[in-house]
DNA sequence: CATGAATGAGTGTTCATTCAT
DNA sequence: AATGAATGAACACTCATTCAT
């Protein structure tokens, strides 16, 4: 509070925002900015990003951000529950992958939409790494979102007779993730496209189909 | 925040500060303050660090800070150069990794001192991935230098037999990139030792020693 | 902090301001602080000032005010323990008052060190009676520095032969605490000392010495 | 704090929301929200107290307020005019008060009431005394309240035989506006008819009935 | 009459950087 | 070479007030 105050714990305030029960208008606007944030965040950065930037973005006020949520880390905190949800999302549709022309096509689909996903919040899921995310409950979502993730991908991998121990799995999230930080951060959009078929391929060799030696 | 104020790019005073010829102490107080820096920044966060906290953990002063770093940014840089040699000096040290357990010995002696380099300079590394080391040349001697170390393992790959084309070998940096920030960034000190046992098996097997299905 | 906080409890940053030992300018600067603050906070109330306010009065910047100031509250509580310290003087200081000239004299050059400093601090002790100041220790500093007041008084009267029950205790300090905020907080300054040898003689003739009826 | 923007003085949209005539429904809500304001104003005092409190706690809304008020100072002004007929109405009742126990008696009803009054519109009294209520004729109307109260307790004193100068007069008003103070503003309720039968007492005996030395 | 979403000027606070000593 | 006091631009956040519904 400008009185003595701009107090900015999880709570107060926060909850306040949080807890209003919104209308039409109200989920409307406050759409808008969460979708200008991640944008804004993506191109700038979270820690860069000013809340003038993202209500700038979001062609509203200052004080309507704040009507909204109870400040930036909040904001956060929103996009990182709407994320798990995503993750969550991802891990029931990982496809069974077979070892031919079909798997291969079905895998390149699934990556298609998980790039995507990864894509767009991808400066939430690095938030998270890096533990910017203070809120414990949250937290926790989205290590149980990216267990489920890992477990998906375990079982599909067992399905397809493949190795599927805890490592295997490691390395094949790491590579996602890597790639998906590759293709979407950095400005260089080498060719998107490109980049999923040889992704797919990769994988589906590397991981699905292990070639005899 | 302030952080955009008084901005500085890497001339004038930056040079200046750089340039100074160092006697014995003035090396050893810069070598105090790098080092408090790289210590600040792993607990933190780049962004995250004031100035206040790098010169309080070198137990110097803010006029002091100056003399030796243009600003912030400036010393991101040296630290990244430091990095870059670093990271070179890991590349020629990738060791010719057998099938047997004496390879084994080897690739996990080597991942230890890879984790450690990674560790000490995790966060100069993944600043450099978030682009915010925005001079030029020394973003090239850090592409030269991950260029380089991905070249020596393609190098040792190959002469195990071992597939070694551009996505193994990106898988493998990627697998090694994860586990470090695993290890090192989380506060959850999962028994390096233990993981550092587990990622040389796993990599030996995974990648040096494919098994035959 | 401006990176989502501006946290504003009484300790964190207030600790940090409050605690660092200063040398002689440093303390000069806190005093210039200090005493602008005290008159700002005279002319404009408290929560009607803005820090920008004190800054102006004491020729400073923003930036130097949080530099021996957490926040606004912390100034008013280190404001505070000041005048307590005043309050505690002038409790040690009330004199004895005889019922001749000699005693009301006594009385009237007392009663202008009280008012004069009543005046001085008049903010914060309005402050403390409406519970700003929110820090327990330093509330309790107020209660007893006001209690030895009152009990210097008591004794003052006992010794005089006159009535010294409590609620006579509190009907003087009343009529002294009013007064003092009529003389100082109006900007009516009805001639001081006109209200100051009205008072006095008033005191003296209806609390220390009471006509017989 | 945004306290001093958008100002309107008492003319303008002040005047039209003052001089609407209302209904049934109309004077209800406005009265739901005077009653709130002063009930928030006495637990948070008028500056802390936002607009945004008041409407809750008069289960409305912000733009019902600005139906019934021009703006937080044109409440605090009908707040202060209902205040100034609350006190004329207590200068009307002073009672007689004999030397004896019905004396007592009645002066301890009235203080009841007195007490009642001043606890209601503390904060009003308050913030007259601190000029906030900028509006001249409303304040005028609180220094003629003030005034008659002191005549009708000079009055009362004088039929009682006892000393009714001015400064006894003052010295009986401070008193009983510093016990006012304590017993409602403190968050300690000492037993306010404990605190009543006291009073009564101190100010029968030291005021109307003054002892014989 | 009533509502609650929107606004933005105003204010508190931070922190990189400079400078006198 | 070192210090720590000073600066002020940049930000986060608030809240009185307006307005479309």
């Amino acid at each position: 509070m400008a009185e003595g105050s701009h107090t900015s714990t999880s709570d107060g305030a926060g909850a306040e925002a949080r807890e209003r029960t919104l209308r039409v208008q109200g989920r409307r606007t406050r759409r808008r900015l969460s979708d200008a944030a991640l944008r804004v965040f993506a191109k700038r950065g979270y820690h860069q990003t000013r809340v003038d930037d993202i209500v700038r973005a979001a062609r509203t006020s200052h004080g309507t951000f704040y009507l909204y949520f109870a400040n930036k880390e909040d904001l956060l905190r929103q996009l990182a529950i709407e994320c798990a949800g995503a993750i969550e999302d991802l891990a029931t549709r990982v496809p069974a992958v077979g070892p031919d022309a079909d798997g291969l096509a079905a895998l390149q689909e699934y990556l298609g939409t998980f790039l995507a996903t990864y894509g767009h919040y991808g400066v939430v899921i690095r938030a998270w790494m890096e533990q910017q995310v203070s809120d414990r409950d949250v937290d926790r979502l989205g290590v149980q979102a990216f267990t489920h993730l890992a477990e998906a991908f375990a079982a599909r991998l067992a399905e397809s007779g493949a190795p599927h121990d805890r490592p295997t799995v490691a390395a094949l999230t790491a590579l996602l993730e890597r790639t998906t930080y590759a293709v979407t951060s950095r400005d260089l959009p080498l060719d998107a496209d490109a980049a999923l078929a040889t992704l797919a391929t990769v994988v589906h060799r590397g991981f699905f189909v292990p070639a005899s030696v």
